[in-house]
RNA sequence: CGGGGCGUAGCGCAGCCUGGUAGCGCAUCUGCUUUGGGAGCAGAGGGCCGGAGGUUCGAAUCCUCUCGCCCCGACCA
């Protein structure tokens, strides 16, 4: 491709409204063009990038044996009252309606088309196991899309659904999806995690997000230092502490906290410190209120409180409903004499002489000892911490952030069920089919690529997505030698790999500015200077070497450069 | 949905408080000079100041409504 003819429109400064690096960057690059809130215009180099990200994918699995597909954007509303989701999925479901007023909606993935499709076409046993899979334009009208293709309401997944007659048949294939996706994410030469994931309402006995290491990602996760153990940190299992401390025995005293409600105000005040707190909260489920207790330091997990609980949902309890529980204002519950059902983690079964609220306005207890002066449910019910204790070996807890760019999961029978998609086993007993699903975020696995790899000048793409392999660079184009030889070797090398020439008429310094700005991975610059001596120089994007070659042999030294 | 902020040339911004008919940098176009890390000089083009209504002799500027965008939170699994 010719620099000059290509639609390639970088910028010097990055637009206000982008706040994630990969977002400045595409942008900067020409990559993408913000059409609305979360939805983005591809140029000729962003389309390049995710092309290749799709390719892989592809490549991947079709080897792992599944089909490729395309089914319909638009999906009729039967389909998702059918499976019930109609009511359920809530405003991120973008719903239409037709000329004949009939009700549509964008589809934000695919399980009911897709079970609908395999119901009718699938009989027997003899058909399975079967796994579908399309790369397509999904929409969801998240309430605050931000960072680019990482989190837009249209974008582009690779979504795969795999049909079973037996539930060793989906663990096969979900083991084999697994495979599948880390060789997908290694080739695309990126530094990732796959961790266990909370799996929802959805069932299945777990799940795994494949994460991209990056600061700016939206997941925190942790990791085992020692072992393999990896959890999205909504998930991840804390061990119950070890021994308590002998209490002082001491008789809980009430204590004056004027206006203190806060940890921060009343470890303050009483001059203690956060871990010596018992915090309470009120939550209200279908099931009723409960308190939820916490060490003052640590944070309460919603997830685990609501499995603990056994509830539907869990929400924080309105000003109303906490005075009605606890007697008093927000800012002062304890657990002491409290009425209403009380889980606790672990941590607070820990605490001797500690400090909560006294169900009563600007007064707080101290001296309370968890054994001897409440009942409660003690449970797992926070969020890891860097340094808690691995559930699995020895070690600890280290805290990274992640991009969620793949998750797969065990589905179960949750839409065949539904929509009645069975088949006729051995003994011709008609049986539901067992369900898996795997996604990947295409848009977000480019972004994630730039987000791990770039430095102050521009993007460093990893080979295998980078949308040219190589970059040839004439400083000077009036010049005819320099000229002849840039596109002598342009042509050499266009055989072969990707190939972007820089034909434009432009000085040296804006050539090599916008070349560092899009990151292509080797760089063969022409110059009059070197050219005398039959020389050209290459150079690699990432390590910034830079070498001096024979013109003759620069298309050798190009590709060992790239391999 | 709650709170905050912003819409002025393709991009980044000033002007608004204190009304007088729009400006800076970058980009674009022309010419000359320059040519290995975002050139210099000279000239040029480009804006219904997000939209509608109001106040006023006069509105980018003040008021009301509306649309869009951004940030924080809630939401989502």
């Amino acid at each position: 491709m010719r620099y000059s003819k290509m639609l390639l429109p970088t910028l010097k400064e990055s637009p206000s409204d982008a706040e994630v690096v990969s977002q400045k960057l595409m942008m900067r690059a020409g990559m993408i063009r913000k059409v609305a809130a979360g939805i983005y215009t591809l140029l000729p180099l962003g389309l390049r990038a995710v092309r290749n990200v799709e390719r892989i994918i592809r490549e991947e699995m079709n080897r792992a044996g599944a089909q490729e597909v395309s089914m319909p954007v638009v999906i009729p509303a039967e389909l998702w009252q059918e499976s019930g989701r109609w009511d359920e999925y809530g405003k991120e479901l973008l719903r239409l309606r037709d000329r004949h007023d009939r009700e549509f909606c964008l589809g934000p993935t695919h399980e009911e088309v897709v079970t609908d499709m395999v119901r009718r076409e699938v009989r027997s046993y003899r058909e399975l196991p079967l796994n579908l899979y399309q790369i397509q334009t999904k929409f969801r009208d998240e309430i605050r899309p931000r960072f680019g293709l990482m989190r837009g309401r249209e974008f582009v997944m690779k979504d795969a659904y795999s049909f079973h007659a037996t539930a060793e048949s989906l663990d096969a294939e979900y083991e084999n999806m697994y495979r599948a996706y880390t060789r997908i994410f290694e080739r695309c030469g990126l530094a990732f995690r796959a961790v266990e994931a909370e799996t929802g309402a959805i069932g299945g006995r777990f799940s795994h997000e494949f994460m991209v290491l990056a600061e700016s990602g939206e997941d925190a996760i942790a990791s085992c230092a020692k072992c393999a153990y990896a959890a999205n940190i909504e998930r991840a299992e804390v061990r119950e502490p070890e021994a308590l401390k002998p209490a002082s025995g001491q008789a809980v005293e009430r204590v004056s906290t004027p206006g203190m409600k806060t940890i921060e105000e009343v470890s303050a005040f009483l001059k203690t410190r956060p871990e010596l707190m018992i915090k309470t909260l009120i939550y209200e489920t279908d099931k009723g209120l409960v308190a939820a207790l916490v060490r003052g330091d640590h944070q309460i997990n919603e997830f685990k409180l609501k499995k603990v609980t056994g509830a539907q949902w869990v929400k924080l309890a309105e000003e109303a409903q906490v005075q009605k529980a606890t007697g008093a204002p927000v800012g002062f519950a304890g657990p002491v004499k409290l009425s209403i059902p009380i889980y606790a983690d672990f941590g607070v079964r820990n605490i001797s002489d500690g400090f909560t609220g006294a169900n009563e306005l600007d007064a707080h207890l101290k001296h309370v000892n968890a054994s001897r002066d409440f009942h409660a449910a003690y449970a797992d019910l926070r969020n890891a911490e860097a340094g808690d204790r691995c559930p699995r070996c020895e070690g600890t807890f280290e805290i990274k952030r992640g991009i969620e760019v793949g998750h797969i999961f065990k589905l179960g029978t949750k839409y065949s069920e539904a929509m009645g998609a069975t088949f006729l086993d051995e003994e011709g007993k008609e049986r539901v089919i067992t369900m898996g699903c795997y996604g990947i975020g295409v848009g977000r696995t480019a972004a994630a690529a730039i987000e791990q790899n770039h430095d102050e000048a521009g993007i460093i793409w990893p080979r295998p997505l980078a949308p040219f392999d190589c970059m040839v660079l004439p400083v000077n184009v009036k010049d005819e030698e320099t000229r002849k030889a840039a596109e002598a070797l342009y042509d050499e090398l266009r055989s072969e790999m990707e190939v972007l020439l820089d034909d434009r008429d432009e000085r040296a310094g804006v050539k090599f500015k916008d070349a560092d700005l899009i990151g292509i991975p080797v760089r063969v610059t022409i110059g009059e200077r070197n050219l005398k001596q039959g020389k050209v120089e290459i150079k690699e994007r990432r390590s910034g070497d830079v070498r001096l070659v024979d013109l003759k042999e620069a298309a050798v030294e190009v590709k060992k450069s790239l391999s």
